[in-house]
RNA sequence: GGGGAGGUUCCCGAGCGGUCAAAGGGGGCAGACUGUAAAUCUGUUGUUUCGGCUUCGAAGGUUCGAAUCCUUCUCUCCCCA
């Protein structure tokens, strides 16, 4: 095998999508030196466990981890139980609230299980920080901290941000990036992959294993996936899609990111990469973007939940909204023999949270029972008549009443 | 330790004794439109058995009446030490 052909194949896959590598040559070193002598690098993934909903813009590096270990990579996921306690001070403007050691954990655990999906567990090594952290003496503390200037820590753009604003910044939030960068030099990562709001994190990495005289980690940062209303993806922002969402909600709301997104989606979320995406631009050009998003939207239902499911969800997705159709599975409820208020059957069946925002719905006009519009919010139904009726609220809630 | 400024509804942010369930923006929801759950426009946005009921850091107080005034507590920011 001619070595450095394999080392430009390796590049080629593992620098696709990525947003940047640092330094230039350094991945390439370690991957040619890794070739060399036969020993996997260690690529590190740090895992934020601050909460249990992860979506799809987390997904990003592990797709590319799971890049690294289809070459033969070690995969080194830390969970971050002791970072999550202090909160990834990045793009935050207030000090986060701690969690407790049981939130902690429990997300870790769902989390750890969500990333699976993607990344093939056998070939992964996990660590938990806590269990590196929890027996360390001041004294070894103050040496780690001495490695770092405040005027270093303070160029991050976070902090430099929240003191300018006059926002409080405690102390023990400038021990973030510190203790990521103990991570890697705990287990002596090779490369650290992050996104790219992790850039400041994952330099500090390098700094400390230099300083320790570690060949320092080469960082690889993937792009941050825009959410489905183009801003960065972020539970925060309710423009995320979870992991965890069931494979129709997934499909439909790939189906409502704007249409500038399907490359960037295909090439983050769908892990294509260069003739597939240039074909896709081509096509782009010639065709509905509708379906070419429809495909995206399959793919990534394909790669969570298989092909299977994909088909299914791109039918019932034509089906309800490109014809108007009812989905197949609806919500039921059941009246019996009760008389009930339409709005209190909104409220009750889950479809609508209070009854104030289901009265306003009905005076809105967003309510159909059996494709007729119904327009007064006192409107009761009553049991028996003609079976079980369909109750359509909004564009896209139905709700199935048994009487 | 001293001095000053603040904590408002999901978020940002106005209000500074009644006309305040509280301006404006963001977000959400709905309608129109559309190839789309995009964009745009319009409406709406505490809760309710529609009588009310509970909100403006917390607890008390003044007042016929408080988000607005007073007291204490608590949290944050700034300046000085």
């Amino acid at each position: 095998m001619d070595l450095n052909h394999e080392v430009e194949r390796q590049m080629e896959i593992l620098s696709s999508g990525a947003a940047e590598i640092i330094p230039d040559n350094g991945l390439r070193e370690k991957i040619r030196s890794s070739i060399g002598n036969g020993i996997p690098l260690r690529v590190k993934v740090g895992i934020d466990p601050t909460s249990p909903h992860v979506h799809l813009g987390h997904m990003v590096v592990y797709g590319k981890l799971r890049q690294f270990q289809d070459l033969g990579h070690k995969a080194v996921l830390i969970i971050g139980d002791y970072t999550a306690r202090i909160g990834d001070p990045t793009g935050r403007n207030k000090e986060r609230a701690p969690l407790t050691e049981e939130e902690v954990r429990a997300n870790s655990l769902t989390y750890r299980d969500q990333i699976f999906k993607i990344v093939d567990e056998s070939k992964t090594e996990v660590h938990f920080q806590s269990r590196g952290f929890d027996t360390l003496t001041l004294q070894e503390i103050m040496t780690t901290a001495s490695a770092f200037s405040t005027a270093h820590m303070l160029t991050h753009e976070t902090f430099r941000k929240r003191l300018g604003k006059g926002d409080r910044l405690s102390l023990h939030e400038l021990f973030y990036p510190v203790l990521q960068a103990w991570d890697s030099l705990l287990v002596r990562s090779d490369v650290e992959l992050g996104g790219l709001d992790q850039k400041f994190n994952i330099l500090c990495g390098r700094d400390l294993q230099k300083s320790r005289g570690m060949s320092p980690q080469a960082a690889l940062f993937m792009p941050l996936l825009e959410g489905t209303d183009g801003r960065k993806m972020s539970k925060s922002f309710g423009n995320h899609i979870p992991v965890n969402a069931d494979p129709q909600e997934k499909f439909g709301k790939v189906m409502s990111i704007s249409d500038n997104l399907i490359i960037p989606w295909f090439t983050l979320a769908a892990q294509k990469s260069g003739e597939q995406i240039s074909l896709l631009n081509e096509r782009l050009r010639n065709e509905n973007p509708r379906d070419i998003k429809m495909e995206l939207a399959s793919e990534i239902v394909r790669i969570y939940h298989g092909a299977e499911e994909a088909q299914r969800c791109r039918l019932g997705f034509v089906n309800q909204f490109s014809r108007g159709e009812i989905p197949e599975e609806i919500p039921r409820f059941f009246l019996g023999s009760r008389e009930m208020k339409l709005t209190s059957i909104l409220k009750e069946s889950g479809l609508y949270p209070s009854i104030s925002e289901a009265r306003r719905l009905i005076v809105q006009g967003g309510l159909k029972i059996d494709g007729k519009q119904i327009g007064d919010p006192d409107f009761t139904l009553t049991p028996g008549g003609d079976g079980s009726v369909i109750i359509k609220a909004g564009k896209r809630k139905y709700l199935k009443v048994n009487r």
